[in-house]
DNA sequence: TATGTATTTAGACTAATTCTAATCCGAGAA
DNA sequence: TTCTCGGATTAGAATTAGTCTAAATACATA
C-alpha cells in the first residue's frame, strides 16, 4: 500500500488496511464519482483475497464518516462517492448520468450563501448545488 | 374526486382516475415531503377498493413526468416527492431527516446561476440547492 | 353491446444496501 | 513465542425501494 495513502488514512484515523487502502487508492484515481458496485468491480480483483460487498459498504461508509471522501446524492436509488473534498459543486448530465466536478470558479462569483431560513430558527452546516443539463 | 384536482390532472394531460387523485390531492395536503411509501400508507385506506404498491409508483412517475409534482432527492436510497412546483430549493434537518422547501426570498438576492461550464460544452438546464443543517 | 386502450392489481423480481454470524488478523500481554 | 481480544473481513441472508409481469378491470367510443 502506497505511503500516501496510508498516510491519509492515519491521518484521519482509519486503521490502513489493504482494502480500505485499494478503495480509497481507487476514488483517489478517478474523477467519474463512482458508485459502491462500480467501486466493488473496480478494485475487487487488485487484492490476493476475495473482497466482499459488505467490506466495500463499510469502507466507504467509514471514508464517508471521518471525512476521506464525500457521498454524492443525484439521482435516487444509489450513492456515489467523490474523493474530491475541497468545496465544489456538481454537473450531472442528463443524458449519460455522468456526474462532474464543478469547482466554486467554475460558477463565477456566486456570494456564500447563507439563507436566513426559517425566521432564523435553523442552522445552515453546509450546502450542496446540483446542475443538471446535458452536453450542447 | 374534487373538482380542484380533476382540473389539475386534465391540464396536465394526466386522465383522472380515483387513484390518482387521492395520491395527487394527499401530495397537495402536505409539505412534509414524503416518500413513495409515505404516500402509500397515507392513502391506502381512502379507496373503496385495494391500492397496490405498483400504482403508487406509477401514479409519482406519471405525476413528475407530467409536471405536476417535483421528485427530489436529498438522500441515498429513496425518492421523496413535492407537490409545489414553483421554483424553489430545500433545507434537509440532518437530526430528523425532515425535507422543508426554501423558497427563493429566503436565500435573499442569489442571481439566477448561470454556470459557463467546461469551456461552455455543457448547457444547465436547471439546478438545485439543497441546504443541510439543524434546528438551533 | 362489443371492442380496444389505459389503468390497476397482486405478487414476482431486481437492485442497492444492511445485517449476521463466523472467521481472520494483528497488537500487545503473559 | 503463544494467548487473547477487539476490530476488520467474509459469504450469504435479509431488508428496502422500486420495477416488471400478466391478468383483471374500467372506460370511452364504435
Amino acid at each position: 500500500m502506497s505511503y500516501e495513502i496510508e498516510q491519509l488514512l492515519n491521518k484521519h484515523g482509519v486503521k490502513p488496511t489493504p482494502q480500505r487502502a485499494v478503495i480509497a487508492e481507487y476514488l483517489m484515481s478517478t474523477m467519474s464519482h463512482p458508485t459502491a458496485d462500480e467501486v466493488f468491480q473496480a478494485v475487487e480483483n487488485k487484492l490476493p483475497v476475495s473482497l466482499s460487498r459488505a467490506t466495500v459498504y463499510n469502507t466507504l461508509n467509514t471514508l464517508v464518516e471521518k471525512g476521506v471522501i464525500r457521498e454524492v446524492v443525484t439521482e435516487a436509488g444509489k450513492a456515489r462517492y467523490d474523493a474530491n473534498i475541497s468545496d465544489h459543486h456538481h454537473f450531472v448530465d442528463l443524458e449519460t448520468g455522468q456526474v462532474m466536478d464543478v469547482p466554486l470558479e467554475e460558477i463565477g462569483n456566486l456570494p456564500i450563501i447563507q439563507p436566513k431560513f426559517m425566521d432564523g430558527s435553523f442552522e445552515v452546516q453546509n450546502f450542496q448545488i446540483t446542475f443538471f443539463g446535458k452536453r450542447k
